[in-house]
DNA sequence: CTGTGCATGGGAACCATTCTCAGAAGTCTC
DNA sequence: GAGACTTCTGAGAATGGTTCCCATGCACAG
C-alpha cells in the first residue's frame, strides 16, 4: 500500500490546536468560525494556516467539506468510508447516512450514459424532529 | 392560483437576450460565459444584468442552478418537474435523470430520523464518451 | 405623447479564499 | 545539545465571483 505513507508533515501547534477543535464541534463549521473558536480558545492561529490546515485534513478524509447556499464551505470531523448528510437546515444538527443502493444507481445511470470517472454528490436537508415543535 | 400571476416584469431587449442564449445553450454554463456570449452576439448585456436575470429565471424554475468545485454558479435551462442531473465535468455537457427510487429513499431515510420538509440534492458528475478519448 | 417607476450598467464594494515570502520552528544528524 | 535543512506559519496583498449603488434609460399605462 502507498496510501499510508504519505504523512511527511510536522507537528506543529497550529495544526493540534485546528484538530482539537475540530474534534469538539457538533455540526457543520466554517473556516472562519472555526478560526474564532481558536481566537476564544487563546490558541490563536492565522487565517491561512486554518484553511490550510482543514483543506489538508480534508484531503486526507477525516474532515468532511461541503458548500453552503451562500457558497462558504463547511467543514466537520466523519467517520470514515463513503456516506452522506442530513442535515437540520436549522440547527445544523448533522447525521450521517449511507445508502448503497443510490450508489450502485448513480454508478450504473451514468454508465448507461457512458460517462467514466463518476462521483457525485448528495445531501438531505429538512428540519429536525426538535426544531419542528 | 396564485403562482402564475407573478410576471409583472418588463420585455426589456437585455432580458429576452439573456432568455435566447439559455434556450440555445446545451449544458451549463457560468454568469461570466453567458455575458461573454451575449457580447459576441453583439447583444451587449451588462454583467450586473446578467446576473440579476439568471437569478429571476432560476428563482422562477426556468433554469437550474448549481454550483461547481470552484464556487461558481452554472446555469441551464430544465424541464420541468424534479430532476438530477449528469454533468460531464470536461465539457459540461448534462443528461437529466429521473431516479424515483432514490426520492423514496431520501424522503424515507430523513422521516426515520424524525426531520420534516426534506429536500435534496443530487449531481452526478463524470466524464463524457467524448471527452473521454 | 408624457409621466412614473422598474430596469439597466459601470464601477465600487464585498467576502471567502488563495497567494506571497520572510521569518519561525519542527526534525534529523552528528 | 548544536547546527543544518526544510517545512510551516502568518500578515497582508491579491484574486475572483457576486452583489450593491445610483444616475440614467426605457417600457408601459393613461
Amino acid at each position: 500500500m502507498s496510501t499510508a505513507s504519505d504523512t511527511p508533515q510536522r507537528n506543529t501547534r497550529q495544526r493540534r490546536a485546528v484538530q482539537s477543535v475540530m474534534m469538539d464541534l457538533e455540526g457543520f463549521a466554517s473556516a472562519q468560525q472555526i478560526h474564532d473558536i481558536l481566537k476564544q480558545r487563546g490558541e490563536s492561529v492565522g487565517l491561512s494556516t486554518v484553511y490550510r490546515n482543514l483543506q489538508a485534513l480534508a484531503d486526507a478524509d477525516l474532515l468532511d467539506a461541503l458548500r453552503n447556499d451562500d457558497g462558504e464551505t463547511l467543514y466537520r470531523r466523519c467517520s470514515s468510508g463513503h456516506h452522506h448528510h442530513l442535515v437540520c437546515r436549522s440547527c445544523g444538527r448533522t447525521v450521517e447516512v449511507e445508502g448503497p443502493a443510490v450508489e450502485r444507481w448513480a454508478d450504473l445511470t451514468a454508465e448507461k450514459h457512458g460517462f467514466r470517472d463518476v462521483e457525485h454528490t448528495l445531501e438531505i436537508f429538512g428540519t429536525c424532529a426538535d426544531c419542528a415543535s
